[in-house]
DNA sequence: TTGTAAGCGTTATCAT
DNA sequence: ATGATAACGCTTACAA
């Protein structure tokens, strides 16, 4: 016992007591048990977060700056990679099976109607843009007002035929908001909302931008300026315009969305919105270690909107 | 012990009583407490991986490879992110506090003079080209035979001098391996090898080529084509070129190593060696797996190299 | 086939 | 200030 509260800095031990013990423990190259601990105290120390998938410029953003917040805590990070609604699901319930302490769930496949699914008696933060007023605390991204202010550029740089590159928009999700924060700032600059302009992928990768940009060259879309909801497609517009002769920024200007570190040395640089990556990290642990903290079963539950900033690159020439 | 007996699926419980102790636990919910099993066991099912930085397209890979690897065998992956030499020892000591059955350890920082602190009584498997003959499992890249592979291609395509872009060599590393590869290239096709042609640059991402891609063109040094030791590097120095007015790949061919996700969109794309993350994620995984089961104590240690290909693309002209 | 006992290493509680 | 005791929930060994 007495060496339980020399490792925990428990006062009440007499300082000759004290350096007894940490002699034979440095001796002994004694190292607590932490499953021991835990088991004990029922807390690990490690929090889960599950995401898409680790290998994308997004994600890989997102992970690194809850890594660092869970650092600034003395917590570790345990991941997942979910990539489909079941998998996201399935971390939730595996979550306290998996010794975390809490989940930090990037909701990315789930919707709306799951909600329901994410009342767990476990600490869970939730993040992305499907889910809100759910049963669970929320962090999400400034959507509407960071596409109102992409576009908006778009317009101030003389675009007046802007297309938009989402996917498919069947509920609440990022596409619908980052889609009706451009309709917004067309609407606001009096220019009209053209139904061919709204190209929809399916999925938000270089890949898919690269090849939407050669069709919609190939088939004489008159368009003048391009919104990405991602950087990814943003980077493969780039690259779909250039196969097809077009220049950025003189003929079509382009913005994307996350401003992924690649974005500022793409040919020709991308401007985009930066979202405060790091920011919503700290706020997504933040919760978290409240949650887990408190003992009193859930309270009310907090939806918290992070912030963003324009970048200005070449590719509105900037 | 009944329950336990039918959790773990072990014979000799009668089927009705199977049955209905499957009953009792789905009527209270219950989940077994795995801090409870762990510290009985005295393994938890969790590797751990500790790289420089998960938010960079060549760790990210890596980690993705790795975690999906693990899943394979129902083992989760913890992160740590050290970012220098100091942490990746601490990673070391710490991974049996950390509660991971074992770690694998990209060593990007430490050194052959650190191989002695490799020596724990812990499952570890170590990655990077720095440590060889360690007192552990080793996986590294076929660095000699690819950065020939590379600069045999420039040679092919016509380039006769040929940069290269590397880092500070000093001792046995990633820079020093690739920067052998290159001269022996160089020397089989009887070509001079120019010291001028040597760039060393002090970190390995997109915004050190760029920077040094300018001062070489503005220096005036004669070269037609340029082996850059990292994708991210490439991508730089194909921006850096740009800026410079100078044509990739009519005046200038370029090739880089790892064959990141990006490589193939950007303008120029870029041709590069793909280095079988996947492959060397596995070989690490199963090489620990093996570790963390034999009950004896270290046995003959492996070393292992992966396999990789060349990937042409328009930056050499492909 | 089922159940009892002991112990994994820690810490909360309570004596001393 | 120090330490004895019990308990966290599980599994190995063994008894019934």
């Amino acid at each position: 016992m007495t060496v339980s509260n020399v490792i925990n800095d428990h006062p009440n031990v007499r300082p000759s007591t004290r350096e007894k013990v940490l002699e034979a423990m440095a001796r002994l190259d004694y190292r607590v048990n932490l499953a021991a601990r835990n088991l004990r105290k029922g807390r690990t120390g490690v929090i889960g977060l599950a995401v898409p998938e680790v290998n994308s410029p997004y994600y890989g953003r997102l992970a690194a700056g809850i890594i660092a917040a869970a650092e600034r805590r003395n917590l570790r990070v345990g991941i997942e990679q979910t990539a489909s609604r079941e998998n996201e699901l399935d971390a939730l319930s595996l979550s306290r099976n998996h010794q975390y302490d809490g989940l930090i769930l990037t909701a990315a496949g789930m919707s709306q109607a799951d909600s329901e699914r994410l009342k767990v008696d476990h600490p869970v933060v939730v993040l992305g843009d499907r889910i809100f007023g759910g049963p669970v605390d929320h962090v999400a991204m400034p959507n509407l007002e960071a596409a109102r202010a992409a576009t908006r550029h778009l317009v101030e740089r003389g675009c007046r035929r802007i297309a938009i590159l989402c996917g498919a928009v069947e509920e609440v999700d990022t596409s619908s908001l980052r889609l009706t924060g451009y309709r917004q700032a067309l609407e606001a600059a009096g220019l009209p909302s053209d139904p061919t302009l709204i190209q929809q992928v399916g999925r938000f990768g270089m890949r898919e931008g690269a090849q939407r940009a050669r069709v919609m060259a190939r088939s004489g879309l008159d368009f003048d300026g391009v919104f990405c909801i991602t950087d990814s497609l943003a980077m493969g517009v780039l690259r779909g315009l250039a196969d097809a002769g077009i220049q950025v920024p003189e003929q079509v200007k382009v913005i994307g969305f996350d401003n992924v570190s690649e974005s500022e040395f793409f040919i020709p640089s991308l401007s985009t919105v930066d979202p405060d990556h790091d920011g919503m990290a700290e706020r997504a642990v933040d919760l978290l270690t409240r949650r887990i903290e408190q003992i009193q079963p859930s309270t009310g539950h907090r939806d918290l909107v992070g912030d963003f900033s324009l970048v200005v690159r070449e590719s509105t020439g900037g």
